[in-house]
DNA sequence: CTCAAATTGTTAACCAGTTAACAATATTAT
DNA sequence: ATAATATTGTTAACTGGTTAACAATTTGAG
């Protein structure tokens, strides 16, 4: 049963992935002009407040020299302006322009879609199996989280 | 709750994805000399009979291409070596040598370690909660995948 | 039997990310 | 106040994959 569980997430896994990728195609217009990753960034620029480089890339679980890429190529397709506070000449900031914020708003509504669906799927399952559910998953994932820091740390 | 399964599974899968990077290298000698890909690409090898470019290809979820270069480099590193059919001139069959099989047979022991350690954290639950775990994944993997149907359907 | 279509594996050009080195600036300790 | 240290963001070189074009071979339809 274990090995099923794990199967299972593990196809949950790919499935989600390639949903993940898919389906910004699928919405269509002006989504499709961005690549995963520049929406994910215009995404977080508008939820961050004052995001610099770093704060972007540490929520994206990329390196700033990715995010560096990434937002010149924003800034060329106007979604993204860059500016600087007086107080401080060495970090960079960032703003969505009209267009920048016009995704985001879209890709937020693409994701209240998804989970529109979510919602009306766990609906067919009474709570406290979704609780035991639930607990199992996170279990499984401190347990999972703890051997990595372990690993982490030997390697060290 | 959905909303809680959701983010739960999601950091369980960023985990998994680190943990099976950095495991290779705790599990120390000779897998740290292998990719992540390239130590797959062993595995499958071992697993399929007869494989190809484009069996392995398929096994792991990856072009033909990237197969072609990654068994180059096994090759160099003689952990696979190529042959023809006589019968055949248009494939080529890869086996692995004894050193392929060396690194096989740890990337498999590694395995069944990890397997060990994730049987005993599963047996702390009782059958009858696992089975309803499994079932409200495997459901909602369905559902995915025929969301992910639909938009490959669609797009056409 | 033959010729069109499909399949196999390689390659070149590209792409999205990483690592590592760096210049500029900010912070901290003495 | 100053000097060591840390942090920020950029860049160059590299990596591991993709797409697309291809030559060689095999398959299959008429």
């Amino acid at each position: 049963m274990q090995n099923d569980i794990l199967n299972t997430l593990f196809n949950l896994y790919d499935i989600t992935n390639q949903l993940d990728i898919l389906y910004k195609d699928e919405f269509g217009d002006i989504l499709a002009d961005y690549a995963y990753t520049e929406m994910h960034c215009i995404d977080s620029i508008g939820k961050i407040n004052n995001p610099n480089v770093t704060k972007i890339a540490q929520s994206m679980n990329l390196t700033k020299a990715a995010i560096s890429k990434i937002l010149k190529k924003l800034i060329t397709k106007k979604a993204v302006y860059i500016y600087k506070n007086p107080y401080n000449k060495k970090e960079t900031y960032y703003k969505l322009t009209k267009i920048g914020q016009e995704v985001f708003d879209k890709h937020l509504k693409m994701h209240e879609t998804w989970c529109e669906k979510d919602k009306s799927f766990f609906s067919q399952f009474n709570k406290k199996d979704l609780e035991i559910t639930y607990d199992i998953l996170n279990k499984y994932t401190k347990t999972l989280q703890s051997r990595l820091n372990d690993i982490k740390e030997n390697l060290k």
